[in-house]
DNA sequence: GCTCCTAGAATTGCATACAAACTAATTTAT
DNA sequence: ATAAATTAGTTTGTATGCAATTCTAGGAGC
C-alpha cells in the first residue's frame, strides 16, 4: 500500500500551480520576452485551461516579481531593469554568506560531498566549452548551498529571488576570462566548504556573487547596445 | 483639473488586493489564529465580495507563509512553527546587516534625522511602558533602515518575511529586562547609523535579530505552556 | 462498543457569464 | 488637416454555475 503511494506521489496538480510552473519557466527562459503582454484569452488557448487558475498564476508570479500587473490593463512580463537586478543580487550575496556559514555549521560529509560532485560535473562541461551544461551545474550548487543550509525559509527566499536573476543568465554570455576565473572561485569555495571556514566562505561567496553581478550587468549593457545597432 | 486628480489618487482598488491586505492584517494580528480554517463562503459574506478575489488573496497569501494551501481542502492560517520563526529571523538578520551597511553608505543625512525622530517618539512609548506603540514605532524604524538601504528588491523581500515575524509578536509580550536592553540596543543602532559606521551597524543589527529570536521564542513557549494548562 | 461502509451535504477547483474598463478607429467639429 | 468625440470591439475584473472531491452522519456488520 505505502509502496503504491510512493509510485505515485501525487499525479495530480492543482491547474493553477501547474500553470504558475510553466508560466515561471517561458519567463525564465525568455520564450515570453521582458514587456510581453500577458493576452488572457491567448493563454488559456494555449495552455489549455480557462482564465480563472491563469489569473491566480499571474497573481504568484507578480509576487516574485517575474510579471507586473497593471490594473485593468492586464499582466505583463517584467523588465529586466539593471537596477533591479544588481538590487537582487546583492540581496542574494546576504542569503548565500548566510547560507554558506550555515552549511559550514550544518551539512552533513555526505551532502559536502554531493556538491563535490557536482562541482567536477561543472568541471567537465566547463572543460568542453558548454556554457548551457556549465550553467545548469553551477545553479545547482548554488542551490545545493541554500538547501543544506538547513533553514527552509532561506532555501524558499533564494529560490523566488532566483527565477529574476536565472532569467538574465539564459542571456548573457560569458567571457573567457570571468568564466575561468568564476571556476576558480568555486573550487574556493568548495574548498571553505570542505574546511567548514565560515568566515572565508561568507567572503568568497559575497565577491562571487558581486563578480556575477557585474558580468551580468555587462553582458546585458553588451546585448542592449547590440540590439540599438 | 489636476487637483482633482491628486485629492482622488486612484480610490478604487483591484477587490483582490484589497481582499490581500485585509486578510494579512486579520492574520498578522491574530484575529485569524493559526490553524484556522479558512471558509470561502464563510468570507465571501464577511468581507463582502465573491470567491474569485478571494482565492486569488489566498494565493499570494501562500507565497507569504502565512496560508496553507492544502489542494482540494482549502486553505488554512500556518502555524506558527518555533522552528519557521527561527527560520525568517535568521535570514531577516542577515537582510538587515545588509540594509544597514547600505543606509550607511546611501541613506541621506534628513532619512537618518527621520529615523531618529522615530527612535524618540518610540523612547516616549518605552517610558510611559505602552507596549503596542512602542511596536509600532520599532517596527517603523526597522522598515525604515530597510527602506533607505535604497534597495527596492531588498525592501520588499523584507516585507514579505515580516509578516510571519510580525505575528509573533502580536501575541509575545516582554520582559521589562529584555524590553529595557533592546532599547540600548537601539540607541546604539541609531549611533552606528549616524556615525555612518558600516561594521558596527552590521554586527549590531545581527546580535539585535538574535536577541529578538530568543525573546519571541521564549515568549512563545511560554504561550503554549500557558494554553496547555 | 467499535470499526467500516455508505449516502448526503458541504466545499473546493475550474469554467463560464456578465459588466466595467480600456483601446482603437471612424466621425465630427474646429 | 488636426484634434476632440463617439462608438464598436477587446480585454479585464468579478460573480456565478457546475462537476469533482472531501467531509459528516448514520447505520450495518463484527
Amino acid at each position: 500500500m505505502d509502496a503504491m503511494q510512493e509510485v505515485t506521489p501525487i499525479p495530480r496538480r492543482p491547474l493553477h500551480e501547474e500553470a504558475t510552473d510553466r508560466l515561471r519557466d517561458l519567463i525564465v527562459q525568455g520564450r515570453l520576452a521582458p514587456g510581453a503582454r500577458l493576452n488572457e484569452r491567448l493563454l488559456t488557448g494555449q495552455l489549455g485551461l480557462s482564465r480563472t487558475p491563469l489569473r491566480e498564476a499571474f497573481k504568484v508570479l507578480a509576487t516574485e516579481g517575474l510579471v507586473e500587473l497593471l490594473p485593468n490593463r492586464g499582466a505583463i512580463v517584467s523588465q529586466m531593469d539593471p537596477v533591479r537586478l544588481s538590487e537582487s543580487l546583492a540581496v542574494m550575496g546576504a542569503l548565500e554568506a548566510l547560507a554558506g556559514e550555515l552549511a559550514c555549521l550544518n551539512a552533513t560529509e555526505a551532502q559536502i560531498n554531493e556538491i563535490r560532485a557536482l562541482h567536477y560535473e561543472m568541471l567537465a562541461y566547463h572543460a568542453r566549452g558548454d556554457l548551457a551544461g556549465y550553467f545548469k551545474f553551477n545553479q545547482a550548487i548554488h542551490l545545493k548551498i541554500v538547501k543544506y543550509s538547513g533553514n527552509a525559509v532561506l532555501f524558499n527566499t533564494y529560490r523566488h529571488m532566483n527565477g529574476n536573476v536565472r532569467r538574465a543568465r539564459y542571456m548573457a554570455n560569458l567571457s573567457k576570462e570571468r568564466w575561468d576565473a568564476a571556476v576558480r572561485e568555486h573550487d574556493a569555495i568548495l574548498a571553505a566548504l570542505s574546511a567548514r571556514d565560515i568566515e572565508r566562505i561568507k567572503a568568497l561567496l559575497s565577491d562571487h556573487l558581486a563578480h556575477k553581478l557585474s558580468s551580468v550587468l555587462a553582458e546585458l549593457k553588451a546585448l542592449s547596445t547590440r540590439q540599438a545597432a
